[in-house]
DNA sequence: AGGGATGTTAGAGA
DNA sequence: GTCTCTAACATCCC
């Protein structure tokens, strides 16, 4: 599930845990997930945690773990219940607190262990695009990162070269919010769509962290209402002007979308 | 039962 | 180089 604001709760949770503390030695089931010399973290001591992109950071000293939690990995505190055994599990217990768990029950989320000193270039390598949360993302920044593409926004959006966090329900979400037609050309979007459109990410971001109340992420599939004002609504009526809401295929994802007042940039 | 799902990556082809 | 599509990863939910 998790995108820029899930990945940020979870790092957020991941330094209230860890910052400070010395780590035991790691343990991994099914451990095809990881890559690189995770016992060699037993003993450091964690200085920080941080998020890129999709990516939480943990850094201990001269070895960092970088997680990625793809669609369905998550960190939570040990004793976890609930859970139905996860395919893929990493335990990291920590001197005097409770252990951390990194959880998948698809194991399609990955661990890495590097020096710290190779952060960099494992972030360059992967080509990803600056932040699109936080930092003065105007109208203007947004028009210059997506500006010079051919493909629909919503495509661009989702190109993590280009804006780096934005998934599928942020895209659809932020475009409605945006009053932006997702199958619109770019170079057909006005300063005033840039603008909103700045404003509907950021909107997006932050509502979904204030959303998060408790460091152990609430997952949309744990149940409960869908917290979404137009994704995974089929053709429920749009919230903003009832009409029908409908569904497209872009690059192979789904886009949903209201054709009644998602206007801006219209092909 | 079958299809689709919040992500990334590689490869093919236009 | 840009863009699109497909497959793969593995499991759950409708």
């Amino acid at each position: 599930m998790p995108e820029l604001p899930e990945v940020e709760h979870m790092t957020r949770a991941l330094a209230g845990w860890l910052a400070g503390g010395t780590l035991g030695p790691p343990e991994a089931r099914d451990p095809g997930f990881v890559s690189g010399d995770l016992a060699a973290l037993g003993g450091l001591r964690v200085t920080g945690c941080r998020r890129r992109a999709k990516y939480s950071v943990v850094e201990a000293g001269p070895l960092a773990l970088v997680l990625h939690y793809r669609m369905t990995g998550k960190v939570v505190w040990e004793p976890h219940a609930g859970d139905r055994a996860p395919r893929a599990r990493l335990r990291l217990p920590v001197a005097g607190r409770p252990a951390v768990l990194f959880l998948d029950t698809r194991r399609l989320g990955t661990a890495w262990v590097l020096p710290s000193a190779d952060l960099d270039a494992f972030f360059a390598d992967r080509k990803l695009g600056p932040d699109a949360w936080p930092g003065a993302r105007t109208g203007a920044w947004w028009a210059e990162r997506l500006g010079g593409t051919r493909s629909a926004i919503k495509v661009a959006l989702l190109d993590q070269r280009r804006v780096a966090g934005v998934g599928n329900i942020g895209a659809c979400e932020s475009l409605w919010r945006a009053r932006i037609d997702p199958r619109a050309r770019p170079a057909a979007l006005s300063g005033a769509d840039w603008q909103r459109l700045a404003e509907a990410v950021a909107a997006w971001v932050e509502g979904t962290l204030a959303a998060e109340t408790q460091p152990e992420i609430h997952w949309v599939t744990q149940g409960g209402p869908n917290p979404f004002a137009i994704y995974g609504r089929g053709a429920a009526p749009c919230p903003r002007c009832a009409r029908p809401l409908e569904r497209l295929r872009q690059s192979g994802r789904t886009t949903t979308w209201c054709p009644g007042c998602q206007t801006g940039g219209r092909p």
